[in-house]
Order: C-alpha cells, then structure tokens, then sequence
DNA sequence: TGGAGACGAACGAGCGTTCGTTAGGGAGCT
DNA sequence: AGCTCCCTAACGAACGCTCGTTCGTCTCCA
C-alpha cells in the first residue's frame, strides 16, 4: 500500500519547483508534460511521484507563492506612514522589481492561473483582489489627502496594475533599464496624470 | 485520392470560425478540443477537415484578422491631419471599442498567440510591432509639437500598450461603463501624464 | 532490517488528424 | 422527365501519439 506522499518539505521538492517553474514560465504549463519535468530534474516521470501530489498542485504552490509575494509586499509599503505618493512610487518599484527579479515566476503568475480548479483558483483570485484592493486604498487616500484629483479609483487602479501586470510580457534582462528606473518613470508619469492642478 | 481543401471561402468555413473564436476565448485554444468545436457546430470533428487545414490554422486565422483589424485602425488614425494628444484620444477610444466589441477574439488575440509555429508567430509578432511603432510616432510627434515633455520613447508606448492590452482581462459587458468612456478616462490620465508643465 | 526513493511498465484517456465510405443533390445528357 | 455522373460534405472508425498518473519491484543506505 502507498502511504501518504511528501507535501512540500523535502530538498528534491525544493528542486524540482524551481526547475517547474522555469519550464512552465518559458513553455507554458499545458506545454510542460511531466516527463519534460523529469529530464530537466535529472529523474524519470514516476519519481517524481515521490515528491509531489499532482502537476496542478505544483502549479498551485508556484502561483501561491507568488501572490503571497506581491501581497506582503503592497501591504508592507501601504502599512508606512507615508503620503499616497511616496507610497505609490515604492509599489510601483517594489512590483516591478518583484517581476524582474522572478521574471519566470511571474509569467506563470500572470499567464497560467486559469489552469487551477475550483478551489485552488478561487484562492488565487482572492489574493489577486486583496492586492488590487491596497491599490485603491492607496489611491484613496492620496484623494483624501488632497494630492490626488477626483479620479475614478476602480478605474485608475486598473489603469496601475495594467501596467504593472504586464511588465513580465515585454521585459528583458538584457534591457538596459533598472528594474528600479522603470518603476520610477511608469511612477512619474502615472503620477503626473493623477495629480491635483493642470488646465 | 483526396485533392486540396477548401481555404476559407465557404459559408461553414466562417460559421466554424465564429464557433472557434467563442471557444478559444472563453476556454484557450489548448483547452479547446476539435471535439468540441464540432460539437459546438453541430457536425463531427472529421468533418471539421472539409472546411478547414488544420487546428493551428484556424488559430492563425483569427489572429492574423485581429492584428489586421488593430492595425488598420491605428494606420487610419495616425494618417488624420491632427495633434499628437487628439489622435492618442482617438487611439485609446479606437483600441478599447475594438476589444470591448470583439471580447473573445481579443482575448484569443493577446493570450493564445504564443501557440503559433515559427512563420506564422514571426508575422502575427510583425504585426504587433507594427501597432507599437504607430504609436511611438503618435508619442514622437507629441513631442515634436512641443506638447509633450521630453519621454522615454519605448517606455511610454509600452506604459501606453500594457493599459490597453489588458483591457480584456477586466473587462465586462455588463459593466456599467461604456467603451468611449473607459478609452477617454485612461486618455486623460495618460495625457495629464506627459503633458509639458507641472512642477 | 526497514523505509525511502528511483524506476520500467503500463493504464486509461484524450489528442489532432486521416481514411474509406456514404448520402444527396445539382449538372449534363438523352 | 428520367437517368447517369460526379462532387461535396458528413461520417464512423481508427491511427499514432502524448498525456498525467499508478503499480509493483528493486536498490541502497541508515
């Protein structure tokens, strides 16, 4: 009989994660069959059996992690005791930073959460919200604070975290920008645009 | 013996495409079966080959009019005899009713175009790159009339491209907003963003 | 000695696609 | 009108393949 099966604390689980989320970021996860995920590991399909539940669990944990990630870090800047603005300007580099340092993990973050079932994705989807709600709350209150004009805030949170979301689609390494240089010109404009004054 | 199919001309050969949109947007082209798509149209999926090439065929079909469609639209505008900030307000208004309109296509548009073989993903990426270099020109002559500050080309086309790219994420008919509205709402922010002037 | 981990083999399912056949209706002829 | 011919479209069946996963066995080290 076959007892239960390692859920997560083993070294070789640790391993074959992290080459998971290289093959599913670069191939996609349809694309990444378990036998792929062998090879790269250095194993044979079946052993991997030894270490992890199912591929869609696997895929879970990387998507888990990552939203984990981004909403510990937008509630940690919204948590100072900041102005909106400074605070926006530190979400946006912390975001764009936290994209260009897991570039890999990300793109399954952004590109492959409609692979998860019903519960798993409801999970996900609810971090994904709670991250997008510090958003508003930021932006809420840089109009409470009288920095910020009279904008649309479900609007303009979407506008942000469009820009942000899609930094993993186009962002190279070999770019010759800073992750911290792009978080701040996307900051400065965005900023610009929201601000109170103008005609 | 069995001479060539037909290409595209046929009446079913359009009604199999719409299914085909529909499915591929609403459950990804991966996930969409040529069982279901036949099940979908009524006939079976041997019969789905009288009328089509090929799978990926059909989804080069339907990405291949998308891009036409964006960047003929674009084209058109950025030909107008206007201000940079005019035809920007067009474009944002032009690309959002153009998503809004056609939800599935486009979804099928940004997020499946990866699974295309070599040829066909080379032209499909050409032409998105050519929507791109529309709008830097738009952003370039912004700065050239001296109406814009001075920008980083690349990056404000991009910041541009993200907001509107992800529109088919978010979006939902039964939102409360219409397509103009939403087009002109990200225009402002966006304008009052590199805009000469402020501090 | 026993438990963990790696493995070959296989399972059942589903995939895109092809094959040979069949039904049916229009074109062309008498 | 009746008849043949032929083409198109639809089909059931099957092909070859890949998929995620399971099973029983073997090895090796503690």
């Amino acid at each position: 009989m076959r007892v239960a099966k390692t859920r997560g604390g083993g070294l070789q689980h640790a391993r074959i994660r992290k080459v998971a989320v290289r093959l599913f970021g670069r191939n996609g996860f349809n694309a990444t069959s378990m036998r792929d995920l062998a090879e790269a590991t250095g194993l044979k399909a079946a052993s991997l059996y030894s270490h992890l539940v199912s591929k869609n669990a696997l895929l879970f944990e990387v998507l888990d992690d990552m939203a984990d990630r981004f909403l510990e870090g937008a509630r940690e800047i919204h948590a100072r005791p900041l102005t909106a603005e400074k605070k926006l300007r530190a979400l946006f580099r912390f975001h764009v930073q936290a994209v260009t340092e897991n570039l890999e993990a990300a793109t399954v973050h952004f590109h492959e959460y409609r692979h998860l079932s019903g519960d798993a994705y409801k999970k996900i989807t609810q971090k994904r919200a709670a991250y997008s709600e510090v958003v508003s709350a930021i932006l809420k209150q840089g109009v409470a604070e009288g920095s910020f004009r009279k904008i649309d805030l479900s609007l303009t949170t979407l506008q942000i975290l469009s820009v942000l979301n899609y930094v993993y689609h186009w962002y190279s390494p070999r770019g010759r920008k800073s992750a911290e240089a792009l978080g701040d010109t996307f900051a400065e404009t965005f900023l610009r645009g929201v601000r109170k004054g103008g005609e």
